[in-house]
DNA sequence: GTTCTGGAAAAAACA
DNA sequence: TTTGTTTTTTCCAGA
């Protein structure tokens, strides 16, 4: 894969970048990493940086979006302006965004097709003397291994036996390791950031091997930009990537320990009473994740924030650790200059012959490094030692904005699922449970829809005679806002039952599918082409910067995306995702699962009969309200009655509780549960009290998610999504302005707080300086600011980036207003 | 020969 | 620390 391809089209907003910055995961804070290795890796992170702080020339490209970079970068091949857009991609026209790059390298040299990577990769990372990492280029980007004691440290003993492929089941079929999975044509064309994480974050996307391919037509530039590494590392990386656990620790078993840090937090609330980091509004159900709190983000970010000349410096400097400067230890920085972070920068060389990322210098790969190197480079993200706090701790909030991505909006962002005449809609849901499926397995199957079939995405109110490109991720389904799933990736399905043309790309170390929406199908997709990769939560749970714990965290839901080119050169971004997906084998057979709920609200009088409808509803199936305080702790707890008579597997009649105060003066949210015995319960499901004297507004029960009332119109993200996920989503703490704060982005969830968010969302959205600067004011944490629910739609405009804008054009530093804001609808 | 699936045993994590 | 239970991950086998 040539470097010289970074395929951006500027009308398709597939960039990567955003993804890189965007994401707040990697901003996000690392309470368990932060405390374990806090110290001992502090420097981890910085490590990164090192090579990357080197050039100026980095800053050119840097803030630019791909094609920009291209422009600034002499070795790239491909126009500045990509008119052809995605449309001609699809040609086949010479002219592709991916392809132009992706034959030549920039040195010249004749493109090769790229390898896989990954076990090569990652050995040489681990390895000093590994053939591949010879290049002393290589050396210096991946000098962690060698030249620090640290990375000494990483090459692990057992390195070879973790995810030996031998080591794999013999069921396991290539597709189904999507990372590893040489067999994907268009995985391993597409360059794998996680595959080989360290050596090819910068597998060039553009170059693939499979030119002939069928989906070749298909605009693989997309993808290409999306490479750029994120903090969190994609789950297929986790197999191999890991230096973790088994090497790290020195563990033979086969399976790996997960991490007894992170095994502490759960999903249901046995969080640890001590993460000082833990979010002060304690979601409802206990969300997986522990987030940190406003304050020390805020505290954090604002220091940074506020300064902009802060911003400008470390965006020059494209050294995180200079960015650390002052407030980083020593220690930190140093470990930073040892950073495999570099690695991603210069592995060109390696990466060739490995079939990995296109050399950075080359085609201004400094964006991808510089935001590898902030978000901590993929090496990080593997290494089994807690990672380096230091990008949670010190945040460096502004240094990524100005320069990041000018591209499409972070996964992680909340966006609306319509804006004007555009509307993307889910037109049939996918079932709510599908059994996922290991790297060590074989595929599983696409994600079917209840009636048979496949889901159907279709994006209404597009007039245009150009194909947009629909994005498919994997994403949360908790309580907490929308964000791609750590523990588990989209998985491409070929094969001859699936009509759909997809191809694979990782954004932010989120596989991503990308799939086309063509005017002559009404823009509309039939989605069999996606099943669900799951990772192992010891892999993950290592991964640099990952805070939630895989354990019991098995709902997922289907996100879409696609980016509709404006006038002007900015990108509408919309975004919608589907109800929540049960993806354990256990959990979709005995837990009970609340798809739908006839009323989300009612007085407190109650006496009403709600249906819920769902799975795995028994006879004696009991459904609990309960009320919880802000500290989580149930204040209220009641079972409510319900009528076995009309008992079904999948729908239950229960008679709505009399709140337990009968003189509340505004709506109540409390939750609800169905039970079917110890530890089988449902998720909790939102439910609110309104006072007795206020009108009964009649909810429908309608399949179709409607925005929470709280955040008013502006949400819909995810208004597909049955009520009674949103509804959890909703209980977050109430704060209407959040909700109203139009355009602002929703806060990077990971733990990327609000230092983070201008960084992480580079992209100019369209923030209205007013909501820009509220959500700033807000706080930095997602979901005080934002109470958008995560399946919810957050209150979030729909993303519109401008593209060909500068870097300068971002609102960059919070506390600048938002420069040329684009209108927002 | 593959891909999907459903089951279930083994291993790990929790309580 | 030990033991029972739950959940995750790996294997098998059949369609």
């Amino acid at each position: 894969m040539p470097s010289t391809s970074f395929p951006v089209p500027s009308k398709f907003p597939l960039g990567p970048a955003a993804a890189v910055f965007g994401s707040g995961e990697t901003l996000g804070p690392a309470p368990r990493t932060m405390k374990s290795a806090e110290e001992e890796h502090y420097g981890y992170a910085p490590s990164s940086v090192g090579p990357a702080l080197r050039l100026p020339t980095t800053h050119s490209s840097l803030p630019a979006p791909c094609h920009d970079l291209q422009t600034s970068t002499p070795g790239l091949v491909l126009p500045v302006e990509h008119p052809a857009g995605y449309g001609a991609a699809l040609d086949g026209g010479p002219a592709g965004y991916f392809l132009s790059s992706g034959h030549v390298r920039p040195n010249g040299a004749p493109a090769l097709e790229s390898p896989r990577i990954e076990i090569t990769s990652y050995l040489g990372l681990h390895h000093s003397n590994n053939q591949f990492l010879q290049d002393t280029e290589v050396e210096d980007v991946l000098p962690s291994s060698k030249r620090s004691p640290s990375t000494a440290t990483l090459s692990l003993p057992g390195l070879e036996a973790y995810r030996d492929p031998s080591c794999l089941s013999p069921a396991s079929s290539l597709s189904s390791r999507s990372c590893t999975s040489e067999a994907s044509s268009y995985e391993s064309s597409y360059s794998y950031p996680y595959a080989s994480p360290q050596t090819s974050p910068w597998q060039s996307p553009c170059v693939s091997p499979k030119t002939t391919d069928a989906e070749e037509g298909f605009p693989r530039g997309l993808g290409a930009c999306m490479l750029l590494g994120s903090p969190r590392h994609s789950p297929s990386t986790s197999p191999r990537a890991s230096v973790t656990e088994e090497s790290w620790l020195g563990a033979r078993s086969s399976r790996p320990a997960s991490p007894g840090n992170k095994r502490k937090y759960s999903l249901n609330g046995r969080q640890p009473p001590c993460s000082p980091q833990r979010s002060p509004t304690p979601s409802p159900h206990g969300s997986p994740r522990v987030s940190v709190t406003d304050d020390s983000w805020l505290g954090n970010s604002t220091q940074y924030t506020s300064s902009a000349i802060v911003a400008a410096i470390n965006a020059l400097t494209t050294d995180s650790s200079l960015d650390l400067g002052d407030g980083v230890p020593v220690k930190s920085r140093k470990t930073t200059l040892e950073q495999p972070p570099s690695v991603a920068l210069k592995v060109e060389p390696v990466g060739e012959d490995l079939g990995s990322p296109p050399p950075p210098a080359d085609f201004a790969p400094e964006d991808f490094s510089f935001q590898h190197v902030r978000k901590g480079g993929f090496c990080d993200q593997y290494l089994a030692v807690p990672q380096h706090p230091y990008q949670w701790a010190k945040p460096k909030p502004l240094s990524p904005t100005p320069y990041m991505s000018p591209t499409l909006p972070a996964l992680d962002w909340q966006l609306p699922s319509h804006s004007g005449p555009y509307e993307l809609r889910i037109e049939v849901q996918p079932k709510s449970h599908h059994r996922a499926h290991y790297e060590t397995e074989g595929s599983r199957g696409a994600v079917k829809a209840s009636a048979g079939g496949h889901p159907v995405v279709q994006l209404h109110g597009y007039l245009e005679n150009e194909p947009l490109m629909l994005q498919l991720f994997i994403g949360t389904a908790d309580d907490r806002l929308l964000r791609p799933h750590a523990f588990y990736q989209v998985h491409r399905i070929t094969g001859k039952t699936v009509s759909t043309t997809s191809h694979e790309a990782i954004l932010s170390n989120t596989k991503v599918l990308e799939i086309p929406l063509l005017p002559e199908n009404n823009m509309r997709a039939v989605i069999d082409c996606a099943g669900i990769l799951k990772l192992r939560n010891s892999d993950i749970e290592l991964r640099k910067g990952e805070t939630d714990i895989g354990r019991k965290n098995t709902r997922v839901r289907l996100v879409f995306r696609v980016h509709v080119p404006q006038p002007g050169g900015r990108t509408l971004s919309l975004q919608v995702a589907s109800n929540p997906i049960e993806c354990s084998q256990r959990s979709a057979q005995e837990l009970p699962l609340v798809e739908k709920q006839s009323t989300d609200s009612y007085p407190v009088v109650g006496g009403k009969k709600m249906v819920l409808s769902g799975h795995n509803f028994l006879q004696d199936s009991k459904v609990i309200f309960v009320e919880k305080a802000p500290d989580g702790h149930h204040v209220w707890e009641v079972e409510a009655k319900t009528d076995r008579d009309l008992y079904k597997p999948n729908s239950l009649v229960v008679e709505i509780p009399p709140f337990r105060n009968q003189r509340i003066t505004s709506p109540v949210h409390v939750s609800f549960y169905v039970c079917n015995g110890k530890r089988k319960r449902s998720q909790y499901q939102r439910f609110t009290y309104l006072p007795a004297n206020v009108p009964i507004i009649k909810t429908e029960p309608t399949d179709d998610f409607e925005p929470a009332p709280a955040c008013g119109p502006v949400s819909q993200g995810l208004s597909p999504l049955p009520r009674s996920y949103y509804s959890q989503q909703l209980a977050m703490p109430p704060d209407p302005g959040s909700c109203l704060v139009a355009g602002v982005p929703a806060c990077p969830q990971r733990g990327s707080l609000m230092p983070a968010a201008p960084g992480t969302s580079p992209k100019l959205h369209d923030l209205s300086p007013a909501a820009y600067s509220k959500a700033i004011a807000s706080s930095g944490h997602c979901h005080l600011g934002l109470l958008a629910p995560a399946g919810e739609a957050p209150t979030v405009t729909p993303a519109i980036q401008d593209v060909p804008r500068p870097a300068a054009m971002h609102p960059g530093s919070p506390g600048q207003p938002p420069p040329a804001l684009l209108p927002q609808q």
